[in-house]
DNA sequence: ATAGGGTTACAG
DNA sequence: CTGTAACCCTAT
């Protein structure tokens, strides 16, 4: 962590708006696999997964929704026994997994815990037993079924047919597994009730008939967004009344863990509108922004945050958040705590030029349960971001400069609340800002057009931690899991897809040559090809090709690999495997490249979405001689891009892989992150406690022997 | 389960 | 081809 201690994050406007398709398509999942639309559940998986390796915004609510996601897409194939997500986990033995890590990172009644996993694990001898294969029914039957009482007569039960090798049975007959699918479900959304995703909430609020605001959408309603969300919402700005602004602003809030409400935002703009009444124009500029920390991403990963700081969070949090909300929903009301969430530094800028107006009032929206409230939060404070409102009011204003809130805590606020303004255009834009440690005064650009002035909190460290978040984004994102995160997701993704494509586009030297290398690969490519492909071409159809190394433009390939990628995914489905699978571009996945500039290097931030990360990629790890730390740290990420093979995180959530057959094995370089994780581990819990370790820590693909060997490694390289 | 030496996959 | 991090294998 050290390391990392000064950096700083900064959203690009994709990453914001990734996570508002990402919001939305989670939600749309949801509903599809609610309605038993399992085809179209996939296809927003996999929407998902693509959104995911670009840059994104990783809130920390990113995890949970990303583990749902995952949970059920393995749900959803658990009765294909010859797929696998993990690599010799049949797809609901990698459910059970999730649920470990769901259960770890959010509150799971223990009972609850139990139910589902026993649900789990019988559904999954039926299936071994419908599927003829006794001998994994077995050992399922052997490894997980639980000794409990009540359990005891089901296990007997397939115990004999096993031994009988009767894969027909009244029980089997009984459930279905479409129920069991269902009871999932229910599951996760009992665990956690997925938000209105914003963009439908812009969606309504702009009008757009057709949209209903339940929270959960029942598929034609989905329909009708998704056509809506085609038609008329290009544009961003949208036409809002105060009381929508309001509600926007409630919502916008929450997501960017702003704490200050909006009513206290307009008082203070009175004040300090009184205070400076000069220009006049209509307008009224919002700007919000967090600044992070100059903490260390580095040590932690989200999922690690969620859990120790949901933890932490607790009733306090929580009770401020439930002011929060009601504060900004309350009609009346005096405000308080701006003080407390300090820690976030929500930087609030005002300027407005526009008059306040009488009170009025209207509740806002927020409709999100305080629940989630608090996991998002957190996250947010860990992000900074900066949502930038403007709102242009036709007519007179109210508007209060928001003061940072940390401070003081504002008397009493009167909102005024006018709806008056029927007409406010809010545009929203996020403001982008690197913020590295590098230096800058972070605020400075705003600030000159604002007069107000930012403040800095300070976050303490403790804020630090929570942004820390190497990866925030990407890790959490996508790849979503902290994790293992560090495993590059894209490459992953690049595997899976090469599979897939490989029969698909068998044809394009890129495909056929992918496995082996692409695109850092050229050259390396033609050096191992051979051996790589081997393997490869023993499973697949399509002969190696030369690879013509790709010019390097990689972020253009990249790109086009993934598009085609994804399109090949639709196709997939039928495909159930080739079996190909291999190596991986290395591309750099988005979601590397995220964290890279977030956590680590940051290189540059500015671009950081810009120059998309593939561009970054390319290049490999440095040597680890390099003493540097920056240096050092650079080339973990970049490793991180690089290799890989099979995945486990986040990022792979959805789409299983068949093949089984995975040959040799590709080296995962190690991550920041996995590292600081180790040397936490080495702190806590003494060197050669390996095993103890791996389980203390979110690590995903590694085993002890690899701490052990990491360890050795850093020892050498002198990185502890 | 861990330590330590050998092997492999890659970067350069 | 060389160097090396990551990984494998095996004795303990």
């Amino acid at each position: 962590m050290s390391e990392s201690a000064s950096k700083v994050r900064s959203l690009s406007d994709e990453q914001i708006i990734n996570r508002w398709g990402f919001d939305y398509y989670v939600f749309k999942a949801l509903s599809a696999f609610r309605d038993a639309d399992y085809t179209a559940f996939t296809h927003f998986t996999s929407i998902i997964e693509n959104l995911v390796v670009r840059p994104v915004d990783g809130h920390s609510d990113m995890i949970v929704k990303l583990r749902c996601m995952q949970f059920l897409s393995r749900i959803n194939n658990g009765d294909k026994l010859d797929l696998t997500f993990e690599e010799p986990k049949t797809p609901l033995e990698s459910a059970l997994s999730v649920l470990e890590s769901i259960c770890r990172d959010m509150s799971v009644p223990l009972r609850e815990q139990e139910r589902v996993k026993q649900a789990i694990i019988e559904t999954l001898v039926m299936v071994c037993l419908r599927g003829g294969e006794f001998a994994r029914a077995e050992e399922v039957l052997l490894r997980h079924f639980s000794d409990a009482a009540d359990s005891a007569g089901k296990k007997k039960l397939f115990e004999s047919l096993i031994r009988r090798r009767r894969s027909s049975h009244s029980v089997l007959q009984l459930s279905s597994y479409a129920d069991f699918k269902q009871d999932m479900l229910d599951f996760i959304e009992r665990l956690y009730r997925v938000p209105e995703p914003f963009l439908l909430q812009m969606l309504k609020r702009s009008g757009h008939p057709g949209v209903s605001s339940e929270p959960v959408t029942s598929s034609s309603q989905d329909r009708q967004k998704t056509s809506a969300a085609a038609e008329d919402h290009g544009s961003v700005s949208a036409r809002l009344s105060l009381r929508s602004l309001r509600q926007v602003y409630g919502v916008l809030s929450e997501r960017y863990g702003v704490s200050v409400s909006f009513t206290q935002l307009q008082q203070e703009l009175e004040q300090e509108e009184e205070e400076q009444e000069e220009e006049e124009c209509p307008e009224l500029h919002l700007a919000l922004s967090e600044t992070q920390p100059e903490t260390a991403y580095a040590g932690m990963t989200i999922s690690r945050l969620v859990q120790e700081d949901d933890s932490q969070l607790s009733a306090e949090e929580e009770a401020q958040n439930e002011e929060e909300t009601q504060i900004s929903e309350g009609s009346s009301a005096q405000i308080c705590t701006p003080a407390r969430h300090t820690q976030k530094h929500n930087r609030i800028l005002l300027s407005s030029d526009v008059e306040s107006e009488g009170p009025a009032a209207s509740p806002p929206a927020s409709r999100r349960s305080s629940r989630h409230k608090q996991q998002q939060k957190k996250s947010d404070l860990s992000e900074s971001e900066c949502v930038l409102m403007e709102v242009q009011c036709s007519s007179a204003q109210v508007c209060s400069p928001a003061r940072p809130s940390s401070s003081s805590s504002s008397p009493a606020v009167r909102r005024s609340d006018r709806d008056t303004q029927r007409q406010s255009r809010i545009l929203l834009s996020s403001d982008v800002e690197s913020e590295d440690h590098a230096a800058s005064p972070p605020a400075s650009r705003r600030s000159s057009r604002h007069k107000q002035q930012q403040k800095k909190s300070d976050l303490s460290e403790s804020e630090c931690v929570l942004m820390e978040v190497q990866c925030s984004s990407a890790q959490v994102c996508s790849p979503a899991r902290p994790s293992s995160s560090s495993s590059s997701p894209a490459v992953r993704r690049s595997d899976r897809d090469t599979q897939r494509q490989s029969r698909i586009l068998l044809s394009s030297d890129v495909e056929s040559e992918d496995h082996a290398a692409s695109p850092p690969a050229s050259r390396r490519s033609s050096r191992h090809k051979q051996q790589q492909k081997k393997s490869d071409l023993s499973a697949g159809e399509s002969a190696p090709v030369s690879t013509p190394a790709r010019p390097s433009s990689p972020a253009s390939v990249t790109r086009s690999d993934r598009d085609t990628q994804n399109q090949s995914s639709e196709m997939e489905v039928e495909d159930g495997g080739s079996s190909v699978q291999h190596s991986t571009p290395a591309r750099p996945s988005a979601t590397d490249a995220p964290r890279q500039n977030r956590s680590v290097t940051v290189s540059s931030e500015s671009e950081d979405h810009s120059s998309s990360p593939a561009a970054q990629t390319p290049r490999r790890r440095s040597s680890p001689s390099s003493g540097g730390a920056h240096r050092r740290r650079r080339a973990r990420w970049q490793d991180v891009s690089g290799t890989h093979e099979n995945w486990s995180d986040e990022e792979s959530l959805f789409s299983a892989t068949s093949d089984r057959s995975s040959k040799k094995y590709s080296r995962k370089m190690w991550t920041v992150q996995e590292s600081e994780w180790l040397k936490e581990g080495v702190q806590r819990f003494g060197v050669g406690h390996w095993e103890k370790i791996r389980s203390a820590f979110p690590f995903t693909g590694r085993t002890a022997v690899n701490l052990k060997d990491r360890w050795r490694t850093m020892l050498k390289l002198r990185l502890v």
